[in-house]
RNA sequence: GGAGGGUUCGCAUAGUGGCCGAGUGCGACGGUCUUGAAAACCGUUAGGUCCUUACGGGGCCUCGUGGGUUCAAAUCCCACACCCUCCGCCA
């Protein structure tokens, strides 16, 4: 939810963000009528119930004669408050309806346009050059005994997949190199719950344009979350914080679900697309005026994992139109896949600014005492769609894949044997 | 799934129709006292929103949530949510 006081002094801010975001401008006049519009209607009912208020105080001190033309009076009076009122609250939730539709604003700097505007900030390392056909991470993975899409097909469906054998070692290995770097740059290791109820879901902002994207169960009125996000950014909901637990750092561990609803055709082939699979997420909590510089830390962070795992990638700038409804601005790092010729997204980080804390009421308190609402951000530090670039990009003529020194630790292996021959 | 208990200002409690947006204790913060500290004493101590601005203040809303009764609701009625305990069932 955007500012409303802000948006009241500084109308023609949100209106570049919008049309940066190529959305609708007149969105701004809009707002700025039902605002003034609700602050006169809730004038009126606040004068009329102190009227109410005084008015019934006095019935129990009159004497009998007045007494009956006093109770007439606070009767009408009852009526015109309620009726006040329901003006007054009609008009605010026209307001909140309208407010609740109206994307964050875009950070200065962040490319116009939509999917195809990005820039690339910077390309790291370079493609390798192989002298053999390289085989595509299905294929390596079926080799390794360490993929299995068709029974994963078998038991719950099209994008569905076991990992086996040296394939789950090697994201549990990822998984926990994440981790500990998290830990070591000072993070809070964290394993959430992944259902979680509508006003979580909602305040993160996933029930708007990509409601179609989450997994509700009925029965239960929960939702499963697309990320760890949901339920981090859930955690302080509703809570003030001193300000010297910020920033307050989470690395949160989970499985993330996704319907994938409308992706029909797309990736269908190995892990690149899945409808579950595992990250760890970075999520902070900050004051506002740090939000910027915390966001590049995260990019740099998840740059510090791509560097240790050997992989050549690049960074890109999303542009306005392709941010998500909470982001004011948002950097991919994508791994090269060799078998595709292209860029593929590893990582993701969002800078929400106070956006997604103002829908779950996550405040912090200023030097002033006063309670202001804190910036969240979230950036990806590992999943298990890293796999792909791992394997594609180190593996060898004879179906072998070379394990990153960085990850072996982690893993117990320095190179990844092929089980079975194509 | 069955039975019962609970939800008030950081914590603990008081409060069964107007004197309660709310008392008391603890904690926290500030002050007096002290060489320093403790104790004692004094004071402050929820959030939101609107108006006004001499920056000091004033109005309204919020006692789990929503609705109802009433001139008037923390207090009476209804529904729902959440938490706790016990029983059953399952991991």
């Amino acid at each position: 939810m955007i500012d409303l006081r802000a948006l009241r002094d500084d109308p023609d801010r949100l209106r570049a963000s919008q049309r940066a975001r190529g959305e609708d401008e007149s969105i701004v006049d809009r707002l700025l009528e039902l605002d003034s519009g609700r602050r006169s209607a809730l004038a009126r009912f606040e004068s009329l119930r102190a009227e109410q208020k005084s008015v019934g105080k006095s019935v129990s001190k009159a004497s009998p004669e007045e007494r009956e033309q006093i109770l007439a009076k606070a009767k009408t009076l009852a009526a015109d408050v309620k009726a006040a009122e329901a003006e007054a609250e009609r008009i605010a939730a026209e307001l909140d309806q309208t407010l609740s539709g109206v994307p964050n604003l875009v950070e200065e700097g962040a490319p116009e346009g939509g999917v195809d505007d990005f820039v690339v900030v910077e390309e790291v390392g370079t493609p390798r050059e192989f002298d053999f056909t390289p085989r595509d991470h299905l294929e390596l993975g079926e080799m390794l005994g360490a993929i299995d899409t068709e029974r994963g097909a078998k038991v719950s469906g099209a994008r569905f997949y076991f990992l086996t054998g040296v394939g789950a070692m090697l994201e549990l290995g990822l998984l926990n190199m994440a981790m500990q770097q998290a830990v070591a740059n000072g993070f809070t290791p964290m394993i959430p719950p992944v259902l979680v109820k509508p006003d979580t879901m909602e305040g993160t902002g996933f029930l708007g344009a990509h409601a179609a994207e989450v997994y509700q169960l009925p029965a239960d009125d929960l939702y499963l979350v697309g990320t760890s996000e949901v339920p981090l950014a859930g955690y302080h909901a509703g809570e003030i914080l001193d300000a010297n637990a910020l920033p307050a750092r989470y690395a949160g561990w989970s499985s993330c679900f996704r319907r994938e609803a409308g992706s029909y055709g797309k990736d269908t082939r190995g892990i690149i697309r899945v409808h579950q699979f595992n990250k760890v997420e970075m999520f902070v909590y900050t004051h506002p005026d740090r939000a910027h510089e915390e966001h590049l830390r995260l990019l740099a962070w998840e740059r510090e994992m791509l560097d240790r795992l050997e992989l050549p990638y690049r960074v890109v700038d999303i542009a306005a139109g392709d941010l998500g409804t909470s982001a004011a601005r948002k950097y991919d790092c994508e791994a090269w896949v060799p078998t595709q010729g292209r860029y593929r997204e590893l990582t993701s980080t969002s800078n929400c600014t106070d956006f997604q804390a103002r829908r779950l009421n996550i405040r912090y308190r200023d030097e002033d005492g006063k309670p202001r609402f804190a910036a969240t951000l979230n950036g990806t530090l590992a999943t298990t769609r890293w796999i792909v670039a791992i394997l594609e990009n180190h593996q060898r003529a004879d179906g072998s894949v070379v394990v990153p020194e960085a990850l072996r630790p982690f893993v117990g292996r320095d190179v990844l044997e092929p089980i079975n021959k194509k």
